[in-house]
DNA sequence: ACTGAAATGCTCTAACT
DNA sequence: AGTTAGAGCATTTCAGT
């Protein structure tokens, strides 16, 4: 599969992807408007980013809190390899979840997790506690989440054997 | 302010959320086709939604790692209260930092960082960790992440003050 | 790789049910 | 709240640079 490398993308492709990251339903015309380039010129740059895959897609950000579930926590689970969460019931089935990653360490997932009330959390993480040991970090306040993903100017050349093989 | 209700919203108002939280540039034409409703009544909807604040906003969904910024990490603070990370230099400094987090238990914060190197990573840390004693778990591999807000049947009636405030 | 112009298709307003 | 119809734009394709 032909991967889009950081150096293929240049400014013009960032300040699209800037531009898209804060208003995904921004027309191809005032995209160009913006970076002073034609609305066709746009659509192909657009398309070559989502090819490569650096564009994964477009979404509608909805506030949870709006939409019934007010509260985020942060579950740490220590599975016992036998009956670990990723291995039994997927963490899909439990809508609360809604993410979930591997950790390094001491063979420990974490769960990001939203619920309706504290009754649907209570619930959830007993269910979840049958698991394993489990660490819960209950979200006060949220300073911020989303931020886009921007150029770094700091990245070092690749030494990995992907990065060599161009 | 005038809040949308949960009870406002019915099961046209949860598929256009679905959909555009699956695909955030559908035109109106399309989701009245999925949904059986005309355009406008679509548009219509949707502005509601968004005056409401339900829909925050749209966004392209960037593949942080084809972007650049491959490793991915929660870092656990607990800040001495008088340089915490949130009162002394904004968070937001560190370009590597995606999410900030305010805590229930021992004031602590978490965050979710992204670097693009395991140099970058290290740091990070090294700087963050002025602030107070850390906890960092690097993530190795993520099942899922994302996931959009959905109807949950399991609500039950809110009794707090707000809840009864209609 | 980008521009400009023409055809197509979508969005928006308005009048009406 | 919803529909249809028409005017106004955006997108797409293509020829040209």
């Amino acid at each position: 599969m032909k991967t889009f490398q950081s150096t293929e993308m240049d400014e013009t492709d960032w300040r699209i992807l800037g531009e898209l990251q804060a208003d995904g339903r921004l027309s191809y015309k005032e995209l160009g408007r913006r970076v002073h380039l034609s609305a066709p010129a746009i659509a192909e740059r657009v398309r070559r980013l989502e090819t490569a895959g650096v564009i994964a897609g477009y979404g509608a950000k909805v506030d949870p809190a709006k939409a019934g579930q007010p509260l985020l926590a942060f579950l740490q689970l220590r599975c016992r390899p036998a009956d670990c969460l990723l291995r039994t019931t997927s963490a899909e089935d439990y809508p609360e979840v809604v993410e979930v990653h591997k950790l390094s360490g001491e063979h420990c997932t974490m769960l990001k997790v939203r619920a309706s009330s504290l009754g649907d959390l209570e619930g959830l993480i007993e269910k979840l506690g049958a698991h394993g040991e489990m660490r819960t970090h209950i979200v006060l306040s949220t300073q911020y989440e989303g931020r886009p993903v921007e150029r770094r100017d700091d990245e070092r050349p690749i030494t990995t054997a992907e990065g060599w093989a161009r």
